[in-house]
RNA sequence: GGAGAGGUGGCAGAGCGGUCGAAUGCGGCGGUCUUGAAAACCGCUUUGCCCGCAAGGGCAACGGGGGUUCGAAUCCCUCCCUCUCCGCCA
């Protein structure tokens, strides 16, 4: 939720940086605007009355005390109307705010001054690319085929427990995603994250905070007998740790890293480009969350994008940068990164991390805040970013590294697997 | 799941119908003193919104919501949460 605040201290900015969504911005702007001045006007007159009312009463006592019933009574009944028209205007207010509170929900956050003009994924930049695309032969299998082959991997398997979208790993396949995990979080650790392992669930308090609720509701699985989300990401759980926290500026910036599980309902994504691990109901992700001052979000989301980069490197995967346009980009996000890894036997690049700076978007709603050296609450910057997630690397590490004798493991991750190739399963 | 107790400021902990946004202690900040530090002493120390250039003023908040009352942290209802005991259990 943007900030009312610089709504209105600097509206043009504001109209300028939503335009890039494509989105008539003057328009949501406007109406913000206007919400808000019925809302303080409601708000003046109901203060007036409380003042007036409150006064009353003080002297209401006082008449008491000294004993001066009569004047005490004739004070008493002039209450009555006043008492009527607040409880009118407090109604009205109520009704303001929430037309206010529900507008600003629908506005999405404003895109920073560097992101691109654009509609559809299209439109995005890159950034940079780098590594070798791997040239394999004709034969060469996708990585649903080789997960079968090798035992690695079970999409019919999932569907018989739970159903479509729900892998289940084996074998070798099943330490490769542990390995990884445990792979992702040791790098951030040393990167001076913070380990962090949160509920898998969260209420609605937190998933409106993030900004999964109100604005992508039909995304999240809803345990609907204890009216809980089984979380999408664990930036959700992660980030609402600081829910209603003032930060000091000395404890900034905050950096933490949590492995969790992740669950999408990825309703109405059904066809040959989501087969496999390209897009599953549940998959594995490490996440990276920073709290920030705001003059410092930009050079720590540089560094997150840094810190995602040595991860593919070591990996050896062939991987781009991508700077989203203001189209594709998040509802709450002011500027987000894409790294996307190259699938060579699907031949396609497949995103594994979006690294995002929310500003404020998030912190508004969190009410999370830092305390500066003028001792006033400000409201802090959220950013986070996969780091990385795991379906599609293991998609992509299976298919780039298929040879005849087996799949190759990187070297930096033949400590955490215990082995250097994977190859066909035999019982001993 | 059953029975009981309780939710007040950063923490601890008073208040139980009127000037209480809230005693007191601890912590924190500033100052006096000191060569420096400690101790002692003095002062300050929640947040949001509104009006105002500012100085300043107003309104709201004592778990959430509702009610009684001229007036509620204090009384009533309801929901949530925490703790203790019992039950169940990885």
């Amino acid at each position: 939720m943007l900030e009312l605040a610089y709504l209105r201290a600097d509206r043009e900015d504001a109209r300028a940086r939503l335009s890039k969504r494509n989105i008539d911005a003057d328009a949501l702007l406007a109406k913000a605007l206007e919400l808000d001045e019925h809302r303080r006007s409601t708000q003046n007159a109901l203060d007036s009355r409380l003042a007036e009312l409150n006064e009353l009463s003080r002297s209401i006592g006082e008449l008491m005390k000294g004993g001066k019933k009569d004047e005490a009574d004739a004070a008493r009944a002039r209450t009555t109307d006043l008492k009527a028209r607040t409880q009118e205007l407090k109604e009205e207010l109520d009704a303001a705010e929430k037309a206010l509170h529900d507008h600003l929900c629908t506005i999405p956050n404003a895109p920073h001054a560097q992101v691109p003009p654009g509609r559809t994924p299209e439109d995005n930049v890159t950034v940079m690319q780098e590594g070798a695309i791997p040239e394999l032969p004709a034969d060469a299998k996708p990585h649903w085929e080789l997960g079968e082959e090798y035992d690695l991997l079970h999409m019919d398997l999932g569907v018989k427990v739970t159903g479509a979208g729900f892998p289940v790993y084996s074998g070798q396949g099943a330490r490769l995603q542990r390995a990884l995990i445990a792979f992702f979080l040791d790098q951030a650790t040393a990167a001076g994250y913070r380990e962090i392992i949160p509920p898998h669930l969260v209420n609605a308090a937190s998933a409106f905070a993030t900004g999964q609720l109100p604005d992508k509701e039909g995304q999240m699985y809803h345990a609907t007998v204890d009216d809980l989300y089984l979380i999408p990401t664990a930036e959700v759980p992660i980030t609402n740790l600081y829910r209603d926290e003032i930060v000091d500026r000395a404890k900034l910036p905050v950096r933490l890293v949590g492995y969790t599980p992740c669950f999408r309902r990825e309703a109405g994504s059904y066809g040959a480009h989501v087969r496999g691990l390209n897009r599953v109901h549940q998959f594995d992700k490490v996440e990276i969350v920073r709290i920030e001052e705001p003059e410092k979000s930009y050079a720590a989301l540089e560094e997150m994008v840094a810190h995602v980069k040595g991860l593919l490197r070591a990996l050896e995967l062939p991987y781009r940068q991508l700077l989203l346009c203001g189209g594709d980009m998040g509802f709450a996000s002011a500027m987000t990164y894409d790294m996307e890894v190259y699938a060579a036997a699907q031949k396609r690049w497949l995103e594994v991390s979006s690294i995002s700076n929310f500003e404020t978007f998030q912190s508004n709603r969190l009410k999370l805040r830092m305390r500066g050296d003028d001792k006033k609450p400000r409201l802090a910057h959220t950013l986070n970013g996969s780091a990385l997630a795991l379906a599609r690397i293991v998609a992509a590490l299976l298919e780039n590294n298929q040879t005849p004798e087996g799949i190759r493991i990187p070297k930096a991750l033949q400590p955490y697997t215990g082995f250097d190739m994977i190859r066909k399963w035999t019982a001993a």
